[in-house]
This record gives C-alpha cells, structure tokens and sequence, in this order.
DNA sequence: AGGATCACG
DNA sequence: ACGTACGTGATCCTC
C-alpha cells in the first residue's frame, strides 16, 4: 500500500520556532525552527513508513485569497526574522535530502496539499497531511488523514483526524466544516463569518441545515433569532467567507506521484547542513554516510608506527623547533592510554599504540617530553593529567586550540575538535562521541580500535591545521594577547590547584550528615502531622497541591507547571503558617545534605583531600567554573550552612589564608565609566553603598538609616547586573514606579555611569559584541533579536559582561602574579582555591606573613585602576575561620 | 532531558 | 501586553 506525506511547509516551522526555545549555532544563525521542523518530519517518517513525501510552501507573492484578507483589512501577524531566516534554511535540507517542495504562485500551502492529496487518493494513495493549521480538516476523507500538531505548554502533540474524526470533534462532516468555517469565521485567517455566530451556532446550523446556502433556503427555521436576522442581513458575508474557507482541490500544480518517492534522505549534503546547524542528537541517522564528498576535502591517512626505532625517530622529529606547531593528541579513558597520535602535513597522521611495542610509563614519559616542544593540543589541561609526578611546567611549551576558540566565541558548550574543524577548517570530520559512542570513561570494550585511532589522529590533525587559523583570528580581534598572557598560564594554574587539591574531614562530614538527619526526620513528621497526610515534600508539584489546593494558602499559581514553591513565595506565608516555616527549614537541612555533607563526601579522595575541576571554557564572560565538585558555591551567608567549612582544613602544620576583593565589581565600573562622582568616592572613603545612600536621597552621609543603605546597596548591585525596574522593585519588595525613581535619582548622581551603560548597548547593536578592560569579547547575539524581553535580556547582557568579565581578567591576572610571586619567594603556601573575587592559600604556619603582604600587594596591583583595588585578608585554622 | 530550587560570586 | 535582574553547578522530581 502505498502512502504518502504532505507537509504544510510554513505551518509545521511556525509550530517548530515557537515550540523549541531559541537555538544558535556557532555563526549566529537561528536554527531551532529547522531543528523543530526536522525533528517533527524524523518522527512522522518513523511511525508511518511512507512511501512518498512532498512538502508544500506558499508563494511569497500576494494570491487571490490574500488579497481578499487585505479586503477586509486582514493582517497577519507578522513572523519575527528570526523565524523567516530560517525557511530557506529548512528548504536547503530538504534540497539536500532529496525531498520536494511544491509550490505554485498563485495558490496557497493549503490548496497544493488539497489537490495533491485529491490526486493520490485516484491513484490509489493513503494521504496524510500534516500541519498546524485547522482549516486543512475539511479536506479529510476516509484515505486522507490530518495530523494536526499542537504546541501547549512548550510540548507538541499530534493529533489525528480523519472524516470520522472530524465528524466527532465539530459534529459535521469535513465539507461542511467549510460552511461551519464560514459562519462562524476566523480571525486568524481574517474570514469574517455572520456577526454574533460563534463555534457552537455555526455548528447546529451546518449539522441541521448541511451548508449555508440550505441554511438560507430554510431560514425560517433558522435559529437562534440573532442568527437569523445575521443571514438575512449578511448573507454576502457568509458566502464570500465560504469562497474564502475553501481549499482549491484541482490546481493546477505540476508534479507527478512519482516524483515525490522517498529515496535516500540521509545524504552527505544533508549531514553537512546537519553538522553545521550543529544538531548533534541527530548524527547517529547519519551514520555510515561519508562525510569525505566534500570539495577537496580528503581525511588524512593514519601511520601506524610498529617499529621502536623509527617511533623514537619519530618523537625527535616532533621535538625539533619549527615555525608552524605541529599538532598532538592522546587518547585515553579513566583507567588506559591507549595511544598518541602527531600530526604536521595535511595528508598523514602518525599513530604510536600503547602496549603495541611499548608500555604506558613509556607513552607518559614521551607525553613528558612533548609538552616541552612546543605542541598544539586541543584540550592541554587534559594532557597534564597522564603526567605522573612532579610535572615542571616552566619547561613546558604548548597550545591549545580550545582555549583559542572559546575566545573567539565563549557562548558554545564544547569546544571539540570536530567543532573546531567545522568553524576554523570548515571541514567536517567525525568527531570523539560519533566514532567511540556516549559512554568514554571505559573503551577498553571499543572492538573497533580502528576508530580510536581515528579519532586519535583527527584530533592532532584538526590541532595542527585549526591553530594557525585560530591565532590569527585572536590577533585580529586584539585577543592574542589575552590567550598568551593570561589563558595559557591560568591553563597550567588551574590544573595546579586541581592536583593539590583541598583538605576535608570525611568523618566529620558524615557527623555533620547524621546531625543533620535527625533534625530532618523531625521535621518530615511535623510536617506530615501538619499538613494532614504523607506526601513528598521534595517534589515542588506535590508540595504546591498540598499548600495552595488542599490547605487552601493564599499566594496563587506562577510557574508553568503549577504552583511556585520557591523560597521568596514561601517566606511570606512563612509568618502566617507554622508548617511553611517548617518546609523552608525542611528545605535548607535537605540541601545541606544532600548537596554538601553526602554529596561533597564522595568526593574526598584516598589522600583526605578533593580534588575538583576548575572550567576555563564555561562562562560567557571569562569566569571559570568548578565542578565534581562545585567549590565555588559552598554554603557562606547562613551559618548553618557555613559549619560546612569547618570540616575544610589546612594540610598539617599549615593555615589558610584567605583574600578578597573588596567589591571588585563596583570598582570596575568606577573605572570603565570613568564617572567622577564614584570615582571620588572610592578615592574618599570606604562604605560605598552609604555614600550611594547619601548621594542618591539627598542626605548628609551621617543621616544615612540602614534602610537607606540597604536599598542603595540592592540599586549598586542592579547597576552591575544590568539595571531595570523590574528586578530592583522585586529584590527590595517596591513598587516598580519606585524603583524606577531610584534608578533616575542614581543615573542622576552618577551620570557618567548612565554614559557609560548606553555605550555598551550600542556598542552591542554596532558590533555584535562588549569587550573587557584586556580586550576579552561576549557576542550579545539576542540584542538585535525582535523579541522586546530577549532583547532586553541582550541589553542588559551588554551592560553587565564588560564589568563581570574584567573583574574576571583582573582575577586571572592576580592568581598568576600570586602564584609567581609565591615561587620565587621561595615560599611553600599554595593557591588552592579561587571562588571569582577570592583566593584561598594553603599557608604553612610560619609564611602567614609573608603570604599576607604577598597577596595584597600582588593582588592589588594586578591591574592599574583609576580607583583603588581594596583586599580583604584573614587566617583561619578552619575554612569557616577565614572571614 | 528539562524544570524547579537553591548554593555561591 | 508582554514578564525580566548578571554569571555559574548539583540535586531532585517529572516526563
């Protein structure tokens, strides 16, 4: 039996762009609609198996039936350009994949579908339409289905109807459907229909009378009495509406079944489109196709070394110095190396195997002497973990082309060798999870060592010719030396402190766990006892339902999917409601448990200490991150929470000593506006937010009240993240008119500072992008976006990077003055922490002084300011000390 | 896999 | 009319 697929090309992209949020690939184009689209196409292929397939566009050129909505004043709703660009992009992959589009100028989407699917069902054809649009029901038959998707609650949903179908949902059949339309209207598609006649009306009459000329024919029996006299006095109105309800089955559109037979749709011009829009969930139906049918594009070939001369031949080669770097990588899971591959001509690759004639002390001692000549790597933190012992990194030379393309572009996820190959070679290669799988922590199952050492060797392959390309976008943007004087050297600090590591206690950990417990089980019965029956407190859905339906709380809904439970919704009712006050209590002891007490305990390692990841291709601002675990968000502003950092110690016989920038943030901004007023101020005294007061209401710095502090110290914080009404009128529970008033009153005081912010948003909408005081760059891509709330998102974005991500340069530059500074003292304390305007030094007890004054002249001076940088410095035996 | 919540700067 | 403060990561629940 054969079946076809029709497709309402601009409808089911419509339903795609609003039911996918926002995706850009790493050009900038938008790309969730097609993504959207394809993946609703993927599926609908699945489940049906058809035979035959043709997607259906309107001409953008004005049709009858247009004109006739222009008539009656009809304007839809414009599409977004966002949504626009990305038609030709959905229409190229169907190109690529061998589908049709159809199209006719003069006819709309609706009528091809009509006819094409009339003139399959004469030859003998299943038909299924899909789209999103309910005109199309009226053209189901018993062998012509509508599937029409529907988009509720960010979740699209498919719905079948054939003649039955549609019979059961309006109760008339699908030509009829056409008269109902006409009564009823559509102001979506600017159908007028009879003034007063609605779904329900317009659906007894057609289901009576079977059409509105019958309908006409009996109107004496027409009701009710406002129906009528709409057909007496409109009839025209109703007859034009049909005229305008009715999809066109016979036009004359030339296509032939034939022509639109599925064949191979999963081509190699498909995968490129796939690969460059980035649509990594599905390369896996791309498998098997060679992605090499690119123009002069060939892959290199592997050189497998067997020999143990001519592999250490091999390795001094690599060593000489050269004017191009050549490229290296090594490939490895958690408990096996199982190779290395070098890379310096375009056509070949060479691959050493570990175990082949050599061991894995062997291949580390060669890893060794690598990092000493002068290597492009793709990921080189990485490569210093198969370093064993005591690695000197002042011997070592390197690069690394991931650091270089999150310059270039901070906002991607990863930054794989593949990616890199795509963007800066544009060339397309298989990359690490498309040859060796999801699941790399173990490879020693990997039967296909071919693809290993594949992967292997592309990876030095895209390292050697990707770099050179890299360097000269960096230079070419002004951030070269941003990669070498600050990027590269954080590379090697970073991975210092992972290996070092931070002291915790895992027995008092669990002490602090149990106690913890206690209090929990408490609590979960009283709140059981409370709330009249056992639910699970840690499910917001259930919590919501047992709170606002079942006790009936004021303080409604908020959420999509339900009642908002989160903690600034709850403190309200907290006074009000014993068994809130609990839940919050509840959720705070439950957070601390699992997150830092359990969670943080796993990771302690056979040395009593933690060792983390720090990120330095994460932020879109120039930030690093932490993970496995996170150790930069543990619990400091409540005390409970902070007991945690108690169970952080110092190694024995040293202390912690633990410095601070004294709002960095602010200071930053002083300095990037240039604005006098705040400039004076950091110059004069110490408490800003009290001078703000001061400033902003008017009054002698001695009549500052706490409130006053209080609201100037939430605008100051405002300011930095990007100021607007909305957010400051809800952080100080105001009026957003208040709000308002004080945002006026500083840009009053602080008029530099409002220069200032303007700059940056134009700046954005000139360039694309905001940079940092070392000329570190953020895209703000959503600032030329027409959606009004994401491009303010954009504007704030553009006003608040500059000041985070120069208080990141200015952190970066002061972990390495520090650390250098540490060496050649000849002092032994050791950076092991950096929490964004913090670093914690683990300080033997008898440097603690000199530690003290080498931090803050280091860290005060990292960067000349037109403001005074202030550090903020304490000891402590415990973490929890140090404050 | 994604949302809600909450920990940090 | 819309529905927001900037930057992160871990855990739990729901689908």
């Amino acid at each position: 039996m054969s079946k076809i697929i029709l497709v309402d090309g601009y409808s089911i992209i419509n339903r795609a762009f609003y039911g996918v949020p926002m995706l850009t690939n790493a050009q900038g184009q938008h790309t969730n609609a097609v993504y959207g689209f394809l993946n609703i196409l993927f599926k609908i292929l699945e489940d049906e198996q058809p035979s035959n397939l043709a997607v259906a566009f309107d001409v953008k050129k004005p049709t009858f039936r247009h004109e006739m909505f222009d008539m009656y004043k009809g304007t839809r709703k414009p599409m977004p350009v966002e949504l626009t660009e990305q038609v030709p992009y959905v229409k190229e992959v169907l190109g690529a994949m061998g589908i049709t589009c159809l199209e006719k100028p003069g006819y709309e989407a609706d009528d091809i579908l009509g006819t094409v699917s009339r003139m399959a069902e004469r030859e003998g054809y299943d038909a299924i339409i899909l789209s999103g649009d309910r005109d199309l029901l009226q053209v189901a038959t018993k062998k012509t289905k509508i599937f029409l998707s529907k988009t509720s609650k960010g979740k699209t949903e498919m719905f079948v109807y054939d003649e039955e179908g549609v019979k059961e949902l309006y109760g008339v059949t699908p030509t009829e459907f056409i008269d109902m339309k006409a009564l009823m209207g559509d102001s979506s598609d600017n159908i007028p229909g009879l003034p007063g006649v609605g779904e329900k009306t317009a659906g007894a009459l057609i289901a009576r009378f079977h059409s509105i000329e019958n309908c006409m024919a009996n109107i004496d029996e027409v009701t009710p009495p406002k129906a009528k006299r709409a057909f007496e006095e409109h009839f025209d109105q109703a007859v034009l509406s049909k005229k305008l309800a009715t999809i066109e089955l016979n036009a004359p559109v030339d296509v032939k079944l034939d022509d639109t037979i599925i064949g191979n749709i999963y081509t190699a011009e498909a995968y490129e489109l796939i690969k460059k829009y980035n649509f990594k969930s599905m390369f896996s139906r791309f498998e098997g196709v060679s992605a090499s049918k690119q123009t002069g594009f060939k892959e290199p070939d592997i050189k497998v070394y067997e020999d143990f001369g001519e592999a250490l031949g091999l390795i001094e080669e690599f060593k000489k110095e050269t004017e191009r770097p050549y490229g290296a990588s090594v490939i490895s899971d958690d408990d096996n190396i199982y190779g290395i591959a070098l890379c310096k001509s375009e056509e070949e690759v060479a691959f050493i195997e570990c175990g082949f004639f050599t061991n894995e002390a062997w291949i580390r001692d060669v890893i060794y002497e690598l990092l000493k000549c002068g290597l492009v790597w793709t990921d080189a933190k990485k490569v210093f973990s198969y370093l064993e012992g005591d690695a000197r990194f002042e011997e070592f030379k390197y690069f690394d082309t991931g650091i270089c393309a999150y310059l270039i572009n901070p906002l991607q996820s990863t930054y794989g060798y593949e990616e890199i190959a795509a963007q800066y070679l544009g060339i397309t290669i298989p990359g690490t999870e498309e040859l060796l799988g999801k699941h790399t922590e173990s490879l020693s199952f990997m039967t296909q060592s071919e693809q290993i050492k594949r992967c292997c060797a592309l990876n030095a392959y895209s390292a050697y010719l990707s770099f050179p390309v890299l360097c000269d976008r960096l230079k070419s943007e002004g951030m070269y030396e941003l990669y070498t004087d600050i990027e590269l050297p954080t590379l090697s600090a970073l991975y210092r402190m992972q290996c070092r590591g931070i002291r915790a206690v895992k027995e008092e950990l669990k002490k602090y766990s149990e106690k913890l417990s206690g209090r929990i089980d408490e609590l979960t019965q009283k709140i059981y006892e409370e709330a009249q029956g056992e639910f699970n407190i840690n499910s917001p859905k259930q919590l919501g339902e047992v709170l606002f339906e079942k006790l009936g709380l004021p303080g409604g809904k908020k959420t999509k999917s339900g009642y908002s439970t989160a903690a600034d919704v709850l403190d309200k009712l907290a006074a009000d409601y014993p068994l809130v006050k609990d839940i919050l209590e509840y959720r705070q002891l439950t957070k601390l448990k699992s997150t830092y007490a359990d969670g943080l305990a796993q990771y302690i390692g056979s040395d009593g200490r933690i060792h983390g990841t720090f990120n330095q291709t994460i932020t879109a601002t120039g930030r690093i991150s932490s993970t496995d675990p996170n150790l930069q968000n543990i619990p400091v502003r409540m005390e409970l929470g902070r007991e945690i950092r108690k169970l952080f110690i110092p190694a024995e016989g040293c202390v912690f000593v633990d410095a601070d920038y004294s709002q960095i943030e602010l200071r930053v901004l002083a300095h990037l506006s240039g604005d006098e007023a705040l400039i004076e101020a950091y110059k004069s005294a110490k408490d800003i937010h009290a001078i703000t007061a001061s400033t902003v209401f008017h009054v002698p710095l001695d009549e500052v009240t706490p409130l006053m502090r209080r609201n100037a110290k939430a605008v100051n914080f405002g300011i930095v993240y990007g100021i607007s009404a909305f957010g400051l009128s809800e952080d100080l529970s105001i009026t957003r008119k208040e709000a308002t008033q004080y945002i006026e009153r500083y840009f009053e005081s602080y008029p530099g500072i409002k220069a200032y912010l303007d700059m940056q948003v134009e700046n954005a909408k000139k360039n694309g992008y905001v940079t940092t005081i070392y000329g570190r760059r953020r895209p703000v891509p959503e600032i030329k976006e027409s959606n009004f709330m994401r491009r303010q998102f954009g504007e704030r974005v553009a006003m608040n990077s500059p000041i985070q991500g120069s208080a990141a340069d200015i952190m970066k530059i002061a972990m390495l003055r520090v650390e250098k500074a540490l060496c050649e003292a000849g002092l032994k304390a050791k950076i092991i922490l950096q929490v964004h305007d913090e670093l914690l030094i683990e300080t033997p007890e008898g440097e603690v002084e000199a530690v003290k004054e080498l931090l803050i002249k280091n860290m005060r001076d990292s960067f000349s300011l037109k403001v005074p940088l202030e550090i903020g410095i304490s000891t402590g035996s415990t973490w929890y000390e140090t404050k």
